[in-house]
DNA sequence: TTGTATGCGTTATCAA
DNA sequence: TTGATAACGCATACAA
């Protein structure tokens, strides 16, 4: 549409001076004097000048931009980590963008490397699958921020996955559950912890773990579960790696006419919207997601003022939300 | 991190050819040999190269990358219209890069503007909520590509709203309601289609309509139809804008003893995850965010190859999902 | 097929 | 305070 951006060069013309004082004048920078400051900054408001980043961050060779990965958008989880880094990244003025995965799929490089591509000055990633030696490397090119999940030699804000897992497991042994399942996601680096945690719990009373593993998807967990709900020593208890899997738990329950909370209790992790539904109560684990990412964008802005400051590595503790998806098991 | 990044003419010295050369091969343009094409990249994935795509794309001055504004992250429509878009753009092998606006916030601009300052070639923007007169004056500036909205002039990809409001509030009716409430969006550009069309069939069933406005939250739905369930001739069904007033309007109603179905009936708007929930059984309008994204993505391709295309106004018709959540009023 | 010169819009380093 | 000149890393007509 377009025809040709208004350049600096036109505003300087118009406005009668050079280039480099226009360039002084817009980004406010010392060396310009009040009154010509200005007039410059009107003419190029009259021209409809817009700055062209590309160049400046050529030209300047830093970005202050800050780019979020997002493993997808269908996980509450990570719409809470952007609003929480939006918030400390717009109190500082800086722009953010977003790249975002494939939903179900292990595939994040190509939206990590738009956002590299487009240079970004720090990136901050949560839900990331990749191994850490590659994230290591990458962290070469790039400052990397990452959350929910930690990788040694990374500046990493996360959640005591074990701690979480931990509280879920023994609220439900507490009640008195013995056959206790595990909805587990699928392997992969720094997502170990929920599993392990649960599988170490049971060991420590003397029971045997059930594991079964569903991508993260709904679907996926209703029918990873299944079989279990079928067999011969059903268990009397389940607990999710995250909501979304707590939900497909929750339609294998309803198309088999069992009732949640009574005939089977159900634990979930992320305390989402959906589990706070009255007609849902679904006992989960809080992990504070938008706290992390509000501290996620404090480390970023620090890495990208600072880039030499120490590498932050913090966990927070998780909560556990009781609700009525969670009773003692009926004898 | 990155001392200084590898460029072009470091490669060109380390392989003993010329800049432009390897600018060729590394871009796959025609003009040089196999031969030398395979040495090029070799040495280029040697000294661990990468395109700096801001250069590349202040030189080339055309920009192959799609920027997405979302709203927000909390809407599940956002997410479906992502991930169809997402699908059209891969297959194209462009990047895609997103910006999101605030949640309840008409804050629209630093989000869009941070995607225009990023210089992609074409931008889709969904749930935007500036008046049309602004948008046309952006679309000067970079091709617009509207979601879920029509704005005349630009390329538009949308669902018609009147017709998945009449579905709705006719379903109602045909149930024999005669007090449907409506609970609606914050007036604005492009979005008053679903509240104008509740409105008619109100009027042509001699019934008088009953509108409460509350933003994008939940809890603000709740709080709006409070009043309204409490006063005299509360309504026995209500049919909000979308899923999330929905989930409030439910709240609502949870917290007063009313069964859903019932006591009131409730119509929602987006048929999102939780409105297919067993335990929640929400009736809903299906507008088939994803195809919409999926449309809006050709489009925008189009748009980038083809810039004198003829615009494209696109209607497609919702859905309506009748669940368990509306049923005939009690006598 | 290969190389040369020039431009993209800014920022930055110097003198004046 | 201001004004010339050189980067920034890449693309691209054009000539060799």
């Amino acid at each position: 549409m377009a025809a040709r951006d208004v350049t600096m060069a036109d505003v300087a013309r118009a406005a009668g001076v050079s280039r480099q004082l226009v360039s002084i004048a817009l980004r406010g920078a010392p060396g310009v004097g009040a009154e010509t400051k200005e007039h410059i900054l009107a003419t190029a408001r009259r021209l409809g000048y817009h700055r062209n980043a590309l160049a400046s961050r050529l030209a300047s060779r830093s970005a202050d931009v800050v780019g979020l990965y997002l493993q997808d958008l269908r996980n509450e989880v990570f719409a809470d980590v952007h609003d929480g880094l939006r918030e400390t990244i717009a109190a500082e003025g800086l722009p953010l963008v977003l790249g975002v995965g494939v939903a179900g799929s292990a595939e994040d490089r190509s939206g990590l490397r738009t956002l590299i591509a487009a240079r970004v000055g720090v990136l901050v990633a949560a839900g990331v699958v990749m191994p850490d030696a590659e994230l290591l490397q990458l962290a070469e090119r790039i400052p990397l921020v990452m959350v929910s999940r930690a990788v040694p030699g990374l500046d990493s804000v996360y959640s005591d996955d074990t701690l979480g897992a931990r509280k879920a497991t023994e609220h439900l042994l507490k009640l008195g559950h013995r056959r206790i399942a595990h909805v587990a996601a699928p392997d992969g680096d720094g997502y170990r912890g929920r599993r392990r945690a649960y599988e170490a719990c049971m060991a420590s009373a003397g029971l045997a773990p059930q594991v079964v593993v569903a991508n993260y998807s709904r679907v996926a967990a209703a029918q990873a579960v299944g079989p279990l709900l079928d067999g011969d020593d059903a268990p009397t208890a389940v607990f999710c790696h995250n909501d979304t899997a707590a939900l497909g738990v929750m339609d294998a329950l309803a198309s088999r006419g069992l009732a949640l909370g009574e005939d089977v209790s159900l634990v979930g992790y992320d305390d989402s919207e959906a589990a706070r539904l009255p007609a849902i109560s679904l006992t989960s684990v809080d992990l504070h997601a938008q706290e992390m990412g509000r501290r996620a964008g404090e480390v970023a802005v620090q890495r990208l003022r600072t880039p030499g400051a120490p590498v932050v590595d913090e966990s927070s503790r998780p909560t556990l939300v009781v609700r009525g998806s969670t009773a003692p098991p009926r004898e």
